[in-house]
DNA sequence: CGATAATTTAACCGCTTGGTAAAAGCTTAC
DNA sequence: GTAAGCTTTTACCAAGCGGTTAAATTATCG
């Protein structure tokens, strides 16, 4: 008999290398469209183009797809986060984190979505990684954008709402793509409107709505 | 035997109004956390107090009971949008929409979630909603807004840009409250979170970041 | 009260769901 | 080539799903 792909320490073949990759793919499409519950193993598997207990022979369960999903893109998620340098000048780090989230948010848009509905139905499945990694993560910017306007470099604020409106205006484009689409009208639902969502965020961001 | 409900014109009992009401509720709970394939007529049966059949004699389907809950959702979300006036201040207008929209996310988060679930699914059951009234709301005030830009009495600026980015700044703490609760620490996850976020949101909007 | 209509319940149905068992087919290393 | 392990398929199951039927119960009104 077969060793139960969870029993295994290690990757083994090429071919489970190459499922599982194809399976999280597939799984990524379906679970960003439709949530956790709103998802079936039977529409990952005919995604993955394979038959369900094939699928089940590479995920021993449904959780397990997504857990491994979720793991996956919780890290590549924060590395914009991440390279924020504290050395740097303030209004560059800000404008460039600014344009890289909503860089993430165009070229990634299901594992933006992914993460929206995780959160969305009460993060039953993340909590942890909230409130550990991402917290601590979080805290250790928050403090050096308090450095900075402590040292007069931008304005006081308080860093954490500062974060969260990044966060929420980049990954809007995203998240509520559908609707951003519906109001902009065809003439303006190309590429060209993540041009004018940088330009626009990065303006309100550096001086507001005030004249100047 | 009984007229079925949908046979009907008119509100007929005291109790149907009430039941329609009770189940219209749980509803909105159920809806809002787990989107609408994710969410179970027994679920919202339970939660109502009652048994499905029961339930169904009031609603004939599980998409009766959600049109019914967008449809009168969408009304109430876009009143503080309807209310932008054209001839008031333009700083104030701005503001107090920040503000009022802040309240709704405070106040009324599971309707916020109810339609972040619904456009994050791709609006299947309300794109037509999405690309007719909010649209043209919208249009109207992105109008008023480029007309004070024109006259300089706000900074050039892009009028959807900005409503995109009120919209994704205030919802985020219905919609991510999880994640905002998880980052902020028990500390500052009290009430007092609202208020630190429309200081923060009022001062990003009229100055951005820079020093003042 | 009594009749009529409104409401609730119990029993049920066909389909989909997540997951399993076991055997058949395929690769790979010797 | 062949034996061992790896992969895929076929057939299946119990539970959950949205929804129906019909009978029992309760409210309403003359």
């Amino acid at each position: 008999m077969a060793i139960s792909r969870a029993a295994k320490t290690q990757r083994r073949t090429r071919i489970q290398e190459e499922k599982e990759e194809l399976i999280l793919e597939a799984a990524l499409d379906v679970f960003s469209q439709n949530g956790f519950r709103g998802s079936t193993i039977d529409q990952i598997a005919e995604a993955a183009g394979m038959s369900k207990p094939n699928l089940l022979y590479y995920f021993r369960t449904k959780e397990a797809i997504h857990r491994q999903l979720i793991d996956r893109v919780l890290t590549t998620w924060l590395e914009p986060l991440r390279v924020f340098d504290a050395d740097g000048d303030p209004e560059s780090e800000i404008r460039s984190y600014i344009r890289r989230k909503l860089e993430m948010a165009r070229d990634f848009p299901r594992e933006s979505r992914l993460f929206a509905n995780e959160i969305l139905q009460g993060a039953p499945r993340i909590e942890d990684e909230l409130k550990g990694p991402l917290k601590e993560l979080v805290d250790e910017k928050a403090a050096v954008i308090r450095a900075w306007a402590r040292a007069g470099k931008i304005a006081r604020c308080d860093p954490y709402h500062l974060i969260f409106s990044i966060w929420s205006t980049t990954q809007h484009y995203a998240d509520f793509d559908v609707q951003v689409r519906a109001v902009l009208g065809q003439a303006h639902s190309g590429e060209g409107r993540f041009e004018d969502a940088a330009r626009f965020l990065e303006a309100l961001f550096m001086d507001g709505l005030r004249v100047r």
